[in-house]
DNA sequence: CCCCCCCC
């Protein structure tokens, strides 16, 4: 006989998180998904007081059912759960069982009898308050029956078949701004939280959701009493009718979603839950691989699965333009692709996940790509994000990743610069993805935006200029500041506000680089300088000194060498004028062999292209 | 009517 964790059910219901409750399953009932074509096993649970008749196995635990492991009667310690709010009113919780251990069986009808069955919570509840015990939000992944609900909760719709609120529903593609006699029926995919703005307009308060029907995808916001009137009813996963909002055309610089309209509600539009899902598709993927993203460009949208392979620590860093303190946390995803990718949590999200959870799958829909040391992705307020999704996709690169792959030689988009990302270790510019031509820097307007861009090309040095090229710096430690000689055999350092017995030789140098496309000066320091001009900067400096004619041979002499070099565009004003300033980052002596390959992979990419 | 999504 086993000990029954008596209430337990109702506390999940209201919302409470529950540890480990040990529950009885008394019924069980197989559901075919037409749309994944799934086996779904519905059970009902019992806690020693109360049922609940609406529990749902992860897909992943069926093989219990199938080998008759799991059955009527047995007794589980359910470890990990997700309950998701169908509907608030009525009142509608699924309990989806993510993972448990079976303790064993007890007789499912001699049982001590329910006292009642609960059906309904007695309060209602939101999602995000219902702490799935592994998530990093409120996009935990909802595993669960597609297409069936119809089977056992039955719509209770007062409108005529195919209406709401006295208009046809239409499909999402349909809608115009043309036309507003119109209501849908729709899924939210995503909900944003609540953000204030404050302009010259004024200030206020917004969020959006995203929403899907078999015909298309929409983003709807609302703004101020449309947040008091709509935020906390729409919820992720559940479907509503809606009519009467404004559709406007949508910015598409703004907007990654395909719709050419967005929608705004407004004090007429009308908002209700709906039980019947018609089938709705409950997320509109567009899967990449990987090794795809090296292909897409910064501030592209992706949508990627993978497994979590290493997880950062949560590090708090100063924004620039706000001097902020922020969180960031970096995971490292692989995919069967065989290439990894940095994705970047930030806030809340970083400091939320849960890095207890080994190797979990992620899926992130709507994952900004970055370029920084190749590809990175970045978590952004949109970016949908679920851990261990029971999509066939997650399964596949769950199994991939058990069977070998997580042993894989995987090629890593995100740590190909000096460097790296952090997650590991790349150091050579060979290694880079973003190779452009001379010309490509103005072409681009490269260094032109708020940021440094950054970028590896392989180019000559026309010209290296001797003048200025050198100056005597402080010998302080990390003082690399112009020093002046007070002609009594000291040097006077102001930023350390000192003075030395001695200084060191510091290089500025600048140099005119060339490839068969453009020319450009780029400015070299220190390290860079001294790769280009194969010299020291301490012994450059005393052939300068001793005037020694070899000091103008070391810059002749580099002219026409081929490096690679890794660049930084940036805009800078000097007196009052702003012109992009170009300085090396990194220098490199070419090796040909690898540099060799590297131009077959690109000619190959490119004949592929031309198919 | 927002539209920032940050850092190396």
């Amino acid at each position: 006989m086993f000990q029954l964790t008596r209430g337990s059910l109702k506390k999940i219901l209201d919302g409470n998180n529950v540890a480990d409750p040990i529950l009885q399953i008394t019924q069980m009932k197989n559901i075919q998904n037409n749309m994944d074509g799934m086996t779904r096993y519905k059970v009902t649970l019992f806690d020693g007081e109360t049922q609940h008749t609406f529990g749902i196995l992860a897909t992943q635990k069926n093989a219990l059912v199938e080998s008759n492991q799991l059955r009527i009667g047995s007794v589980i310690k359910l470890e990990e759960f997700a309950a998701n709010v169908l509907s608030k009113d009525p009142p509608k919780v699924v309990i989806i069982l993510l993972n448990f251990e079976i303790l064993g069986e007890m007789d499912a009808n001699s049982k001590q009898q329910p006292a009642a069955t609960i059906s309904q919570p007695n309060k209602h509840v939101q999602n995000e308050n219902i702490e799935p015990n592994k998530s990093i939000n409120q996009n935990k992944a909802k595993s669960f029956f597609d297409k069936k609900e119809a089977d056992f909760e039955k719509p209770q719709s007062t409108n005529p078949p195919g209406t709401f609120n006295g208009f046809k529903v239409f499909g999402i593609s349909s809608l115009n701004p043309y036309q507003n006699k119109w209501a849908i029926k729709a899924r939210v995919t995503n909900k944003s939280n609540i953000r204030t703005y404050s302009n010259a307009r004024g200030e206020g308060k917004l969020f959006n959701v995203e929403l899907i029907d078999n015909t298309g995808e929409i983003r709807a916001n609302g703004f101020n009493d449309q947040v008091d009137k709509f935020y906390e009813m729409l919820q992720i996963d559940q479907v509503y009718y809606i009519s009467k909002a404004t559709l406007k055309t949508a910015n598409k610089q703004y907007c990654r979603l395909d719709n050419d309209y967005e929608m705004t509600f407004n004090n007429e539009t009308v908002i209700q839950p709906c039980d019947e899902t018609d089938n709705l598709p409950r997320i509109n993927l567009n899967l990449a691989k990987i090794s795809d993203i090296s292909n897409h460009a910064a501030n592209d949208f992706v949508d990627v699965i993978g497994v979590v392979k290493s997880v950062g620590d949560c590090m708090t860093i100063v924004t620039k333009s706000t001097n902020k303190e922020l969180k960031k946390r970096e995971l490292s995803i692989v995919d069967n692709s065989e290439c990894a990718i940095t994705a970047t949590l930030w806030g809340k999200q970083a400091e939320d996940y849960d890095s207890s959870d080994s190797f979990p799958v992620i899926l992130l829909k709507g994952a900004k790509v970055g370029d920084y040391n190749g590809r990175t992705l970045s978590v952004t307020s949109t970016t949908v994000v679920q851990i261990n999704p029971d999509i066939p996709e997650a399964h596949t690169v769950k199994g991939w990743f058990e069977q070998g792959g997580s042993e894989s030689e995987i090629q890593d988009l995100s740590s190909q610069g000096a460097g790296g990302s952090g997650m590991g270790a790349g150091t050579s510019i060979i290694g880079h993805t973003n190779w452009k031509f001379l010309d490509q820097l103005k072409d681009e307007k490269l260094g032109m935006g708020d940021k440094a861009d950054y970028f590896s090309t392989k180019a000559y040095v026309l010209y290296a200029k001797k003048d200025n090229s050198m100056y005597t710096a402080c010998p302080g430690e990390n003082c690399n500041k112009k020093i002046f000689d007070q002609n009594d055999g000291t040097y006077r350092c102001e930023k350390c506000a000192r003075n030395y017995p001695n200084f060191k030789w510091r290089m500025i140098l600048n140099i005119n680089l060339a490839d068969f496309a453009d020319s450009n000066w780029a400015t070299c320091f220190q390290e860079t300088a001294e790769t280009i001009l194969g010299i020291g900067t301490e012994e450059l400096g005393e052939l300068k000194n001793s005037n020694d004619p070899k000091f103008d041979e070391v810059f002749s002499e580099c002219a026409f060498k081929e490096f690679n070099f890794k660049l930084r565009a940036k805009m800078e004003t000097y007196n009052d004028e702003r012109r992009v300033k170009v300085s090396a980052v990194t220098v490199e002596p070419i090796d040909y062999v690898q540099s060799g390959r590297r131009i077959l992979e690109k000619i190959k990419q490119f004949a592929k292209e031309q198919v």
